[in-house]
RNA sequence: CGGGGCGUAGCGUAGCCCGGUAUCGCGCCUGCUUUGGGAGCAGGAGGUCGCCGGUUCGAAUCCGGCCGCCCCGACCA
């Protein structure tokens, strides 16, 4: 039937769209297991180059990676007051092992802090031994109640940095520093505009003195969290008695910052880029750049055109242009029995960026017929000195994509003037990105969450603030606090 | 855990009300012809009808229980 081959459409039913879109370019399937998944070569392949190009960027910024055990001592994570009272419901714990019941159960980790800085407090006795500038990529697990493929799993992928320093201003400084590692990220690889600023208390991580975020938006105008930044003051440095003698001679509390991204982002960039035909992945994320689709009629032709869409494909690859270690990633799909057209929706529908199609006709031209996945254009383009046509051409796709998916979002963005019922309306409707005054009230927060479903993603940073700031609270007509960015939230 | 839906071949389904061991499409395998936007024909493989129990000569179908999954709510990256 036609119409299996087609993805409900986003128009149609978003949720179902994204569900499709992820089983059938096989980024992922669900295990036996309610809740987990499988992540499909389709999907690890893009989750291995966000992590290339995010500890790269780690190192830069003279972070080390190391790596914590799975299993924490259950009293760990009971030391700091309010991280039990977060994580405490979404805990998986082992109380058996090697057929006894344990002494004390084992919480599987759903963050890690607890069991390292009791680690860092063991090889920290002076300011000499500060800053400690760590991460792990790990597994972690949190026992959700409802789930969806990449955006909430029972266990998911993430890294998670952690940090200790001598004094607050440094833990501030790499907190901040590490939010703007990930906006970096976010906009250059994946293509994904995002608002960075504070959380508010009631979304502040547990344990933390201050949680930053990105926040992207999704084209069905929802928030997604895409990654975190904690300050976490010296909480934690206290709990765990993570202590050093400082130039003084006096004994100090070490200060600490952790933060994260997750396999999550695999879900945002879906959301973010994918349309009606399937995934879009923005060429510096995308396994393969370029695919190569030979077309052949006769037996003679399919020797020639594969022989020479093979030889294209090495010399493409040969390219330093990009440098030695950054080669253009090519496949040739010269699977037979299939016809042109039907590899072409599928590589559309695993969202390569740029499609080859070469030919008899190509061959005599010496050129070949370039398609954009993401504007469906198509070119011919010479074939001599080629690599470097199609680096530009990606970075062109790399960028236009960012450009649209910001346009999407500015146009999907309402700064003031609204009344509350308006807002109410707007978020009971089609929804979408909300500047406006608040009171700095909690109970006002969760007045309007009650209410709409919309909560504060953040108190933006100042580059993201309206020119004119609003004066007066969106819910109460009282003087405004901040400017915070509402909007409903994955 | 509350509400809704659904479990029949790898996927999507018909059959269920009105009992007689299973329909169709996609996919898969073989062969021939095809191949510049989702190929055609012919042949073929593949099913404990979610599980357990009951009723019956006989259960996918009726009855009871259980399990699982998806969607919508309360918690979260």
């Amino acid at each position: 039937m036609a119409d299996d081959k087609k993805l409900t459409t986003r128009a149609e039913d978003f949720s179902a769209w994204y569900n499709e879109l992820v089983l059938r370019s096989e980024l992922a399937d669900y295990s036996p297991v309610k809740g987990s998944m499988v992540i499909r070569p389709n999907g690890y392949g893009i989750w291995e180059r966000m992590q290339r190009a995010l500890d790269d960027m780690f190192k830069a910024t003279g972070h080390e990676n190391a790596y914590f055990p799975l299993f924490i001592p259950e009293s760990f994570l009971k030391k700091e007051a309010q991280h039990v009272e977060g994580f405490a419901p979404e805990c998986a714990v082992v109380t058996h092992g090697g057929g006894k019941k344990l002494e004390e159960p084992l919480v599987v980790r759903p963050t890690s802090e607890t069991i390292i800085y009791h680690m860092f407090a063991k090889w920290t006795q002076s300011y000499r031994d500060l800053p400690i500038l760590m991460n792990q990529w790990a597994n972690v697990v949190r026992w959700e109640m409802r789930t969806r493929l990449f955006l909430r799993t029972l266990e998911f992928l993430w890294q998670e940095g952690h940090t200790a320093h001598a004094t607050e201003a440094e833990a501030e400084e790499e907190a901040r520093r590490m939010l703007g590692v990930y906006r970096t990220f976010m906009e250059e690889w994946m293509a994904m505009p995002v608002v960075t600023g504070q959380k508010t208390d009631s979304e502040r991580f547990a344990g933390a003195v201050r949680t930053y975020s990105c926040e992207a938006m999704m084209q069905d105008r929802k928030a997604l969290q895409a990654g975190t930044s904690h300050h976490l003051g010296q909480n934690f440095a206290k709990a765990f008695d993570l202590k050093f003698q400082n130039e003084e001679g006096e004994m100090a509390f070490a200060w600490n910052t952790s933060w994260g991204v997750s396999t999550r982002m695999v879900g945002g960039l879906v959301m973010t880029h994918g349309d009606d035909n399937g995934l879009r992945v923005p060429p510096k994320l995308a396994p393969i750049e370029v695919v190569i689709v030979p077309i052949f009629r006769k037996d003679e032709e399919r020797d020639r055109v594969v022989g020479a869409a093979h030889k294209l494909r090495d010399e493409l690859q040969a390219w330093t242009g990009r440098g030695a270690t950054d080669r253009l990633r090519v496949k040739v799909d010269a699977r037979e029995g299939m016809k042109p057209g039907a590899k072409y929706y599928e590589w559309e529908l695993r969202g390569v960026p740029l499609r080859l199609e070469l030919g008899p006709r190509d061959l005599d031209q010496q050129s070949v017929m370039s398609a954009r996945r993401d504007t469906k254009e198509k070119a011919a383009l010479p074939m001599a000195d080629l690599a470097p046509q199609l680096a530009k051409l990606l970075e062109t796709i790399q960028a236009q994509m960012f450009a649209d998916a910001k346009a999407r979002r500015e146009a999907a963005t309402i700064r003031g003037g609204l009344t509350y019922a308006q807002f109410r309306e707007l978020m009971d409707g089609e929804g979408g990105f909300v500047y406006a005054g608040w009171n700095g009230d909690p109970a006002v927060e969760a007045q309007v969450k009650e209410e709409t479903k919309a909560t504060i993603r953040v108190i933006p940073d100042a580059e993201f603030r309206s020119p004119i700031a609003p004066t007066t609270c969106l819910v109460t007509g009282q003087p405004a606090k901040h400017e915070v960015l509402w909007a409903k939230a994955y």
